[in-house]
DNA sequence: AGCCTTCGCGTACGGTGTTCGCGAATGTTC
DNA sequence: GAACATTCGCGAACACCGTACGCGAAGGCT
C-alpha cells in the first residue's frame, strides 16, 4: 500500500559496500559546485558545468546524486556547516541574533543561498546540528515544540528576505522598477506614492538595527 | 555613458501605433499562463505550452513579451488585481491584516504565486495600486517612509512565507524530511530533537491566529 | 491603390536535466 | 592467481527549454 520511496540523500550510503570504490565524494561535488555558484552565479550550477568543472562527464554525478536538487540541497547543507556555534549564553534573544548575523553574513558570502534558503528549506546533517542548538538556545522557553519548530524556519527565512533584500538592491532591476515607480508617481492618480519620490535619503545606518528589531519581534510573535 | 536600458513592460506601448494590430492581447495572454499554472503549476509554463493553449506558436509570444520573466510580471501583477481594497478605517493594523489575509486567500488560488513573490518582488499596475493602498492605510503613522515601503515588502513576503510553508506541509518532499529528522532523533546525539518526536499533536487551530500575531508583530518591528 | 509598419511564426541554435547501456575497474572469494 | 559479483565512469541520445532571425502576410493611412 504504502509507496516505497527514495529517502533524503544522507540517508542513501555515500560509498556502495561493494563493486569499484567511487573516484570522488559528495563533499568534493558540493565543493565544486558551491564554488560555481559563487562565482558564477546558481544558474551556472548545471550538471554540465560541475561536471566539467570536476574533469568528468555530466552522466558521472548521476552515481552520488539522485538529481540536480539533490546537488542543491548539498550546497545548501554545507553553508549550514559555516556557523560557529557557541553554547547558549541563557539569553536567548541574544544567542538567536548572534545566529542570524552569522546567517547574514554567510549569505552575503554565498549570494545564491537565500533564494534556496527561500524557495526549498533543507535540513541536511549540518542544518540538524544548526536546528538542535537553536533548540538548546531555547530550552528554558515555555513555547510549544511546534512553535520552537516555526521560530527556526523564520530565522532563516527572514534572514534570507533582508539579505536578499539587501543584495537585489544594486541589480539592475530594481533600476527599472524605480523608473516606472517615477513614471507612476507623474502621472498622477497616486498622490501618496508621489509623496515618496519627494524624499531620497535613505538612512542606511539604521538597517542593521532594522534587521535585528524585526527579527526579534517576529520571533517572539512566534514564541508567545 | 548611461546605457539605455529597456524600461519595465508596462511602460512599454501594448499596441503599436502603426502597421497592422495586434491579434491578442497581454490580458489574454497572462490569462492563459495563469490558468496553465493554476492546473498544472509553474513549471509547465513555458513560452511553448503558454502558446499552445493560445494556439499559436512560441515565438508569437516574443511580441507581446521580451522574455519569459516579463510573462511571469504579468502574472504576478494580474493577481494583485484581485484584491478588494477598500478605504482605510483608521485602525492600520486591522486595515493591514484584512490585506494580509487577502493575500493568503489569493495565495492559496494560485500555488506557483509564493514563489514568485518572493524570488522577483515585482510591482506593476495593479501592485502599484495596492501599495498606494496601503501607504493610505499608513497615512497616518510617523514612520519613515521608507520604514513603509519596507512594510509593504514584508507583508507580501511574510505572507508567501506561510502560504508556502502550510502548501508545502502536504508535499512528499516534506515526509521525506520528516523520515530523516526521526533517523537523526534515533541515532542520537541530537537530544532536543529526539525530544521533539515525543510530541505530536500539531495544533492548526491555533495556525491562523499565529499568522495575524506573527505579521503585525513584524511590522511593528519595522515600522518602529 | 500603394506604401509602410507591424504581426505571425517556422526554423534553428545552444543549452538543459536525465536515462540507458556497456566496457572498465575493483574488492572478495575460491 | 583466477574467477566472479558488483559498482563506477561516462558517451550518446531524448525530450525539452528560452530565444534570435527572417520572411511572407496583413492591416491602417494617405
Amino acid at each position: 500500500m504504502t509507496g516505497q520511496q527514495e529517502p533524503v540523500i544522507w540517508m542513501r550510503p555515500e560509498q556502495a559496500a561493494a563493486g569499484r570504490p567511487a573516484e570522488r565524494s559528495r563533499a568534493e561535488i558540493t565543493a565544486a559546485a558551491v564554488e560555481l555558484a559563487d562565482r558564477e552565479g546558481l544558474d551556472a550550477v548545471s550538471m554540465r558545468r560541475v561536471a566539467a568543472a570536476l574533469d568528468t562527464g555530466a552522466a558521472s554525478l548521476y552515481r552520488y546524486v539522485s538529481a540536480r536538487d539533490d546537488l542543491l540541497a548539498l550546497m545548501v547543507d554545507s553553508t549550514a556547516g559555516e556557523y560557529d556555534l557557541s553554547p547558549p549564553t541563557g539569553d536567548w534573544q541574544a544567542d538567536l541574533l548572534v545566529i542570524a548575523r552569522q546567517a547574514r553574513q554567510i549569505m552575503q558570502r554565498h549570494p545564491w543561498l537565500p533564494e534556496l534558503v527561500i524557495t526549498r528549506p533543507v535540513l541536511g546533517p549540518h542544518g540538524v546540528d544548526l536546528l538542535e542548538h537553536v533548540l538548546d538556545v531555547l530550552a528554558g522557553h515555555p513555547a510549544e515544540p511546534a512553535a520552537k519548530l516555526e521560530a527556526f524556519a523564520l530565522l532563516n527565512a527572514l534572514t534570507a528576505l533582508f539579505v536578499q533584500h539587501e543584495l537585489a538592491a544594486a541589480a539592475p532591476e530594481a533600476r527599472r522598477q524605480a523608473a516606472y515607480l517615477q513614471h507612476i508617481a507623474a502621472a498622477g492618480g497616486h498622490p501618496r506614492i508621489a509623496a515618496l519620490q519627494a524624499v531620497a535619503a535613505p538612512p542606511a545606518d539604521t538597517s542593521r538595527d532594522r534587521f535585528a528589531s524585526v527579527l526579534v519581534r517576529a520571533l517572539t510573535g512566534v514564541l508567545g
